[in-house]
DNA sequence: CGACTGCTTGAAGTAGATCAAGACGTGTGG
DNA sequence: CCACACGTCTTGATCTACTTCAAGCAGTCG
């Protein structure tokens, strides 16, 4: 049950400039620093692997460190005394967890693949940060686009179906990996390397609800269900049915 | 049906400082300025009055100003084309909408009751704030807050039953109410401006969901109901409620 | 005083939860 | 290689918490 596995970390600063050649720093928020402040903040950082199923946190301690994923996908969760979970958001490479991110008090941060970070502690991140008005507000200005998209998903969670939720999710994930992989930008494929189990406490749902929806979609034909991903076959009609188009009638003709 | 109150403004800037008398101060931005920065802030700023039900900023547009709320209370709220709707917070006295608080994009801002608050083009506070610090590190922290808080309401929407929602609400409410009128910290009074339906879009639920679930709350001695608020009369068990206290007593103990 | 609007209460309906098997890998060890 | 256990995913049957529909009721304001 507990999966207990150790991350792997060694430190990495000062090499020839491994930032240079991190194949997320134009997403990230090292895209705002010039040669100089990377090899800074090379220097405060070191490099972790973490396998699939290690926290890196624990929810209800502030998290002393601020992550910043280079591949891999994490989950930050919170949960209830009695088990219920809500996901709160999935980190993808690039993203950034800790500060302007979530995680104030406390989000259990978990890795959902085996996946690799630049870890800074928080404090001397800070420090870096207060003497780089850049990097502030680059900050500043991640700090208001988490907020916006977690309004979205207070609509989403108080307000949609489940097949509202489920298509707005897969068209979410669907941006938000083509804006890392802009090689495959027109590929309808969405990489899903959580678990339903994860997918369903993202959206406030249940597994066996999630697992029946995108049966559903699968059968009309709106994706293409296979391990680990989906295909979107008709991306408009998910968008159509995430914001509300067809209220209450989903039936695409393919009943029983 | 549409309420068309339009705002009543005054600009005071400049007169005997109007921000040092300012009775919410001490809870919002303002309370890290001294008193030239105060006299600043003064005369970028004009009082504005609004009339309850009065639109502050339209939905999908994003505000060109910033809300520092002297008196009365906002609700910040998203809809979708049918017209459901999802209210994100709502904004009581010394609260500050519009930067760190929410509203990158777009959240309809509106007004609860009648409420005066001091308005600020957000590029001119901006501009005031990159010069200092000080302000900038209390934005950086309240957008923090801001997150954490935002982060409970989606556990809240996503995985709490109907009571357990609207017992968080009161104590969340009480808290805030309470932390604001320090004068009657003792009072298990909570103030509820807002109506049924505004508590409902707040919470995920339908206006008759919230009436049965107070009613029930009522009979049940935890609160006592009167016009515009509510008596806590059990805040320990509301407190139980709230955080999934009741269901299944003990149980084996299926987690290591 | 009657129209309006917000709150409450009741009865009926339903989306999604819960309970309960099966199907499908996937890894382990013989 | 198979046999077995284990975890995830799917599917079906049933149940229920909340919604929807439909009145009543109490303030409020012209």
């Amino acid at each position: 049950m507990t999966i207990n596995a150790s991350p792997v970390s060694f430190a990495e600063g000062g090499g020839s400039g491994p930032c240079l050649g991190c194949l997320v720093r134009a997403h990230g928020v090292c895209d705002c620093l010039d040669a100089t402040d990377l090899k800074i903040a090379a220097d405060l950082s070191r490099r972790v692997v973490y396998p699939a199923g290690a926290a890196l946190a624990l929810e209800g301690l502030g998290a002393p460190q601020v992550h910043n994923v280079r591949s891999g996908v994490a989950r930050l969760a919170r949960s209830m005394p009695d088990g219920r979970r809500q996901i709160i958001g999935f980190a993808l490479p690039g993203d950034f967890i800790g500060l302007s991110a979530a995680n104030p008090p406390g989000c259990a941060i978990e890795a959902v693949t085996d996946m690799t970070a630049c870890v800074f502690s928080k404090h001397a991140f800070e420090a870096m940060a207060v003497q780089r008005p850049h990097l502030l507000l680059r900050l500043h200005h991640l700090a208001g686009t988490e907020l916006h998209a977690v309004q979205d998903q207070l609509l989403l969670l108080g307000r949609r179906t489940a097949s509202e939720k489920l298509a707005s999710f897969l068209l979410h994930m669907h941006r938000r990996w083509r804006r890392i992989a802009a090689t495959e930008a027109e590929s309808q494929f969405v990489p899903l390397p959580m678990g339903r189990r994860d997918i369903a406490d993202y959206l406030g749902l249940t597994v066996e609800t999630v697992s029946r929806t995108f049966t559903r979609f699968a059968r009309s034909s709106l994706v293409g269900l296979v391990p680990n991903g989906a295909h979107l076959l008709a991306a408009d009609d998910l968008q159509r049915l995430a914001s509300g188009g067809s209220p209450r009638a989903s039936g695409h003709g393919a009943d029983t």
